[in-house]
RNA sequence: GGGUAGGUGGUCGAGUGGUUAAUGGCACCAGACUGUAAAUCUGGCCGCGAGAGCGUACGUUGGUUCGAAUCCAACCCUGCCCA
């Protein structure tokens, strides 16, 4: 028995995507489900107890370069752990750092060892192996670990997409040999950039090294829609149905919807906690950058159809007021707005998944919102 | 009353004869944001005009000069010091 089992509850009739649960050691997930980016083991703003009770987060991210970084990773396995350090008693998954292959491009070089990242703190050197790697994400103690991958920048070339890619296969290898916890899941992640052929060729090389979830990876990095659109729907029916399927780095709305669709399980973005930093609500309508003048004298709340904390108590024009005056709490209303949105859709998704109607939901949703179906 | 420092675009504040519609910061107005180097970044920000451009503008009035926010004179106003 792994740490980490999928079990299958109903594949839409219409659609073919599905309903599962996750068992993981820190209980069990309810999929599709979004999970919210606590990069530094802080979901920014919000605290692990409003993660919970006001926007029913199942499970979080975090991630091992910034943690390596400070506090290091000892310090969080003296704490007792990431769970226990942070007071999140859910399931945690973390990355890599190798997002950071790709987001730092510019402090890193990669060997076929490993990368030597460039602190972008000190500018002091540190050499990531897939080795080194499964070290400190043990050390953290999440429920679910990545493997160590490069995620190719968009647009990468066809010769080095696949070069990268045999290596990413080639670290999921060390990653899975030197892990040893046993109440730890190790996920393996699908590279291949924009080429289906290496899709193809990293999901069944990846496959066979069997690992109990698969990701894809190097998707959502500044394409056009058409194109992400076409990888994840080429991709996800080459993951195993019997275990978690997580597309990284998704996102928006729409995004989220397609990924159910696809058959996807699990997404995460940083883009809720970020928009709301910057002053912008999700919502059932569309964006609503409520930093904008037009919300000065608007009393209604962000989204007529939300349930959150902020939409029970607060106005538009309150909250812009406080984002224009840079009021720490505009950031973390909108913050929790923002992460009970996108929890709530796909607590959503999975009822619409139940009445085989996920096609159907699309559509409402989509026009409600303003976007096109592609 | 005497002395002294100063009055610049919404604001603070550079600029001390021409390339200055006038550096910056803030404020304001928009846009971007997708496994977080992001409470960040980008653009706009005198008026009219799609644009080339035109018109106004550095306390007020006058003067010097080919040319003034910049030099001179008077006046008005403000801060500080002395009485």
């Amino acid at each position: 028995m792994s740490a980490i089992e999928y079990e299958l509850l109903h594949i839409d009739k219409n659609s073919g995507a599905r309903t599962g649960v996750i068992h993981t050691p820190s209980g069990d997930i309810r999929t599709p489900v979004f999970m919210p980016v606590g990069t530094q083991a802080t979901v920014k703003s919000v605290t692990p107890e409003e993660l919970k009770e006001e926007i029913n987060a199942q499970i979080i991210l975090s991630n091992t370069y910034h943690l390596y970084l400070r506090p290091g990773y000892e310090l969080v396995k003296e704490a007792g752990g990431l769970h226990k350090f942070m007071n999140w008693d859910r399931p945690i998954l973390t990355d890599s750092g190798g997002f950071q292959v790709f987001s730092l491009s510019g402090l890193r070089k990669i060997t076929e060892e490993g990368v030597k990242f460039t602190s972008h703190l000190d500018g002091s050197k540190h050499l990531f192996t897939p080795e080194k790697v499964m070290e400190i994400e043990e050390a953290l103690g999440a429920d679910i670990i990545m493997a160590f991958d490069e995620c190719c920048a968009y647009p990468s070339d066809y010769e080095y997409t696949k070069k990268s890619m045999e290596r990413t296969t080639r670290w999921a290898k060390r990653c899975k040999e030197a892990h040893t916890t046993e109440n730890q899941g190790l996920f393996g992640i699908i590279q291949g950039g924009f080429y289906k052929d290496l899709r193809e060729k990293s999901a069944k090389d990846l496959i066979d090294l069997d690992f109990p979830g698969y990701a894809i990876g190097g998707i959502s990095v500044g394409e056009p829609k058409e194109e992400f659109l076409d990888i994840l729907r080429y991709t996800a029916p080459l993951m195993p149905e019997n275990k978690p399927r997580y597309l990284m780095g998704v996102g928006t709305p729409d995004y989220l919807i397609e990924a159910a669709l696809a058959g996807i399980d699990m997404c995460d973005c940083v883009l809720p906690t970020r928009l709301a930093r910057h002053g912008t609500a999700l919502t059932s309508k569309g964006k609503v950058v409520v930093r904008n003048a037009t919300y000065e004298r608007d009393w209604t709340k962000l989204d007529e159809e939300c349930d959150c904390y902020t939409c029970k108590n607060y106005t538009k024009a309150y909250i812009r007021h406080l984002v224009k005056t840079n009021e720490i709490l505009g950031i973390r209303l909108l913050s929790i707005h923002n992460l009970r949105f996108l929890t709530k859709l796909m607590e959503r998704v999975i009822i619409e998944i139940e009445n085989d109607n996920l096609l159907g939901f699309r559509e409402e949703f989509y026009s409600k919102y303003g976007y096109t179906i592609i």
